[in-house]
DNA sequence: TTGCTCCTCACGTCACGTGAGGTGGC
DNA sequence: TTGCTCCTCACGTCACGTGAGGTGGC
């Protein structure tokens, strides 16, 4: 028999980890004396002791490792419990390459602090929008002064939400772009918005997107392109790709006609362009 | 400006989030009502929201964060912090490897809730020792039966600890072998005892072991031989090599000579024998 | 006026590490 | 008798999630 002093001693862990087991049932000593609380284990616990150890170096919680030891567990819930376990493993591993290769790119940068560029997964939403052919970002902006003008007149204007625009274009042009112009809706509004004989909003629901890469615009909106710049720039040197629409958030829009200052969120939806795979010594 | 509410979806973030943020001072809001204590954001305050995001997906703590984010941080600051964020997680994928393997090792095996062999440190630690070259079991026994009758007369018991066998064996083997005897010492231990002409212990220091496979037998002393070949299966499978003597420590030896129940601890020290590779997708 | 949003506690998480303060055996 | 070991609280960890309970603006 050994006190507590001594078993941890052999087996090579701490007291407090021994009392700890104790206290949720894990490794209960062979015998506590009733009168001190003093507890002894038998040597024959070990082996015990080091199962538990090893399942822990595992990295099953200790939780599961109580279930694998007891004594109606059959061997195909324990290998479930291992398979699972080793699917959540894979996961942390992809998830550690991802990061490891954000923070090499980064590294390589001049600006390590910059650009501020956040992945996110988006819900599906719904829109009210109308497509528009977009000669240049005059007239984009003049579009979009139009709608914000006589839309409030058919749709209560708290009911809909920030104004996005979205392109198919494969690189960042200002020309000639097939654009649509729509706003996330909040309250109740109408399926269609009739505005002139020429221009009918509908709505649309926006698909999800697991992984967007976002960025924040805050400036003249004559210059937001450098944002794209950067942007794609991250999108590249960080192993992705470019998987579907991009979408630009009006978080701010000018009060005054004669501001261009905005707070934009560009959004590109990716994927992962590169297998991961990596050697380590 | 947005309240709370707003800005965390904006930002695609919790409300409780952002209290916390606000709570450590790492993103405090642009203005907060001293009478009611609402929070308000503006929105030239989300390219900071979204740098945080991006640097906490990078694994840094908000600690670490906070500090990227202050004026007076060198970009040679920022770098540094990268680097040895990199070597943690190059770290913890070097760690989660090796799960991995040590799970597939365990998948494949037939009984996958043994053998219980966990991996330990040990440092370095004083014995009093002899070698023995040991014909055979019977041999060995008889030895340390000597051993435990007249070393007490020299040294106090108490002062002893477990008694220790080492062999440079590359295999398995019970006979005529080289091995080394001695015992742990506790407290203040001459530098040598001479128990007969021929036999002196002395003290030495073994040297500490990084990575030590251990396992525990109990039972038959008989019948260890069968501990010895499931650790050694275990090494192999789990892409380890011997690196060094093994040793065997008797944590429970009998008290009536007739019996041969033992509780043996077997430990070889190990190291990687491959590299780590690894690919998903 | 009714809902909706805001606020501030405060507990829970996971597996112990780290004292604090007090008692029992050699 | 003096040290050494044992014990039981109880806080701290990290980054929030999750209610509870109460107030202010449309």
């Amino acid at each position: 028999m050994f006190l507590t002093g001594e078993f941890s001693r052999v087996g090579r862990v701490s007291k407090r980890l021994l009392q700890y087991y104790d206290e949720i049932g894990l490794l209960t000593p062979a015998h506590t004396d009733p009168q001190t609380g003093y507890r002894y284990y038998s040597a024959k616990q070990l082996p015990r002791l080091n199962r538990i150890l090893a399942l822990k170096d595992l990295g099953l919680t200790l939780q599961q490792i109580a279930r694998m030891l007891e004594d109606d567990v059959s061997d195909a819930e324990i290998r479930g419990m291992l398979m699972m376990q080793k699917a959540e493993i894979e996961k942390t591993l992809r998830e550690d390459l991802d990061r490891l290769k954000r923070i090499e790119s980064r590294l390589q940068s001049e600006q390590v602090a910059l650009p501020e560029v956040a992945i996110k997964s988006i819900p599906a939403q719904e829109i009210l929008s109308v497509p528009h052919f977009c000669l240049g970002p005059e007239d984009g902006f003049n579009f979009i002064g139009y709608l914000m003008k006589h839309l409030p007149a058919k749709v209560p204007s708290r009911s809909l939400g920030h104004l996005i625009a979205m392109s198919d274009a494969d690189e960042f042009r200002q020309e000639n772009i097939d654009l649509e112009f729509g706003f996330f809706k909040k309250g109740k509004v109408p399926d269609e918005v009739t505005l002139s004989d020429e221009l009918t909003m509908t709505t649309r629901t926006l698909p999800p997107i697991e992984k967007m890469a976002t960025t924040v615009f805050v400036g003249d909106s004559r210059k937001s392109s450098v944002a794209y710049g950067a942007l794609g720039a991250w999108i590249e040197n960080n192993g992705y790709r470019v998987a579907g629409l991009q979408r630009e958030i009006f978080i701010e829009v000018p009060r005054d006609p004669m501001s261009r200052d905005i707070v934009l969120e560009i959004q590109f939806p990716v994927e992962r362009s590169d297998d991961i795979s990596i050697r380590l010594n």
